[in-house]
DNA sequence: TGTACATCAGTGAACGCGCGTTCACTGATGTAC
DNA sequence: TGTACATCAGTGAACGCGCGTTCACTGATGTAC
């Protein structure tokens, strides 16, 4: 049952959807093929009309998540009053929401330690979508100039990333939104 | 060959730092129960032997890890000059040596993304081993009041793992540098 | 202390399962005339 | 525009492999007398 160009663009782009999530959900190494495309609502033999391997499907839907994230915080920014999109942007990053729904959230928070062992391309996926939050940040840093603004996104958003990282680990879900708030409060002053 | 009470004992020991460290190199779910065994000079049938379960070795080396971290700390504390314990620990934290040593590194940064996926009795034993090295850290915090000191400990520790996560991602070796440079600095001072 | 038997650490083959990938097949879409 | 054929998205069975776990076996250690 051969389906039209359209229909054939549009299912791709729905198994990398799924992907991204399903990823970001239950680990790279976790989420079998099968799964991702049961989530996408197909069989698992269809997915390599698609893709050549499970390494370009983690490969693209790392870019598609980095990519999300990074249209997400724009819009914080553009919505929030000037001099309060930073703000804007940690109350939401590190809110309850994102603690808890793991499939929508950070690439980096969710994935980190894996991403760390992928290899070349994902890596680079990653670097390059590390990079481009950085400077949506450092735009936010109009009291320094340019380098030192990067600099302090960089290690804004590493910080962030390990919160909500760690926030995710404890079974103390107390412990969990202390960690969050103090380090809301932490970069914002 | 059975073998004497002393001789299993320190064989379980070994199996157990062998764990500690190729979780740590590998990730907990690339490493199999015979690499684990080979990376302590056995086969993998003998395993059952000392562990119920991959999951009893896994919570076993976790614990084991976050306690060979918390004396590694502790040493750096007790070695350094009054009043520059917490730079010396960021300086080796933080340095381009653990960056390329996972196995010997920080549990947290080396398998974040993994542990928040575990199961309660994995995430109990990082909850744990993260409060106590947020306690040894606070306690260099002596210009704050105890509760204070925790919450900023709590946030430096978090930041620390943060950039060591993603400085181990990044294809860049110069941002990795940069990011572990600029986070040391931003704690320091 | 010496002896006979029970215990058990370690080995390597085997089991069952899940995973990434391949393949033959189906039938709707695309294309050439 | 209509027709005949080629293409190919999607299905589900199958393959090969690696993994966690089990098991029969070996021979050295532990224990009871």
């Amino acid at each position: 049952m051969r389906k039209s160009r359209q229909e054939t663009a549009e299912t791709r782009q729905r198994i990398l959807e799924a992907a991204a999530a399903e990823f970001r959900r239950s680990g790279i190494g976790s989420t079998g093929i099968a799964e991702l495309m049961a989530a996408a609502g197909l069989t698992h033999g269809g997915f390599y009309k698609h893709f050549e391997s499970k390494d370009q499907i983690v490969e693209e839907s790392i870019a598609l998540a980095t990519r999300s994230l990074a249209t997400a915080i724009e819009s914080k920014l553009s919505s929030a009053k000037a001099g309060h999109g930073l703000n804007a942007v940690l109350k939401d990053y590190l809110s309850a929401e994102r603690l808890e729904h793991c499939e929508e959230g950070c690439p980096f928070g969710t994935l980190g330690s894996e991403l760390a062992r992928s290899n070349e391309r994902v890596r680079q996926a990653t670097t390059e979508g590390f990079v481009a939050m950085v400077t949506l940040i450092a735009g936010q840093l109009d009291d320094l100039p340019p380098v030192a603004a990067k600099k302090q996104a960089m290690v804004m958003l590493s910080t962030m990333i390990g919160a909500i990282t760690m926030a995710r680990i404890f079974t103390d879900s107390d412990l969990s939104v202390s960690l969050l708030r103090e380090t809301r409060k932490h970069l914002v002053k």
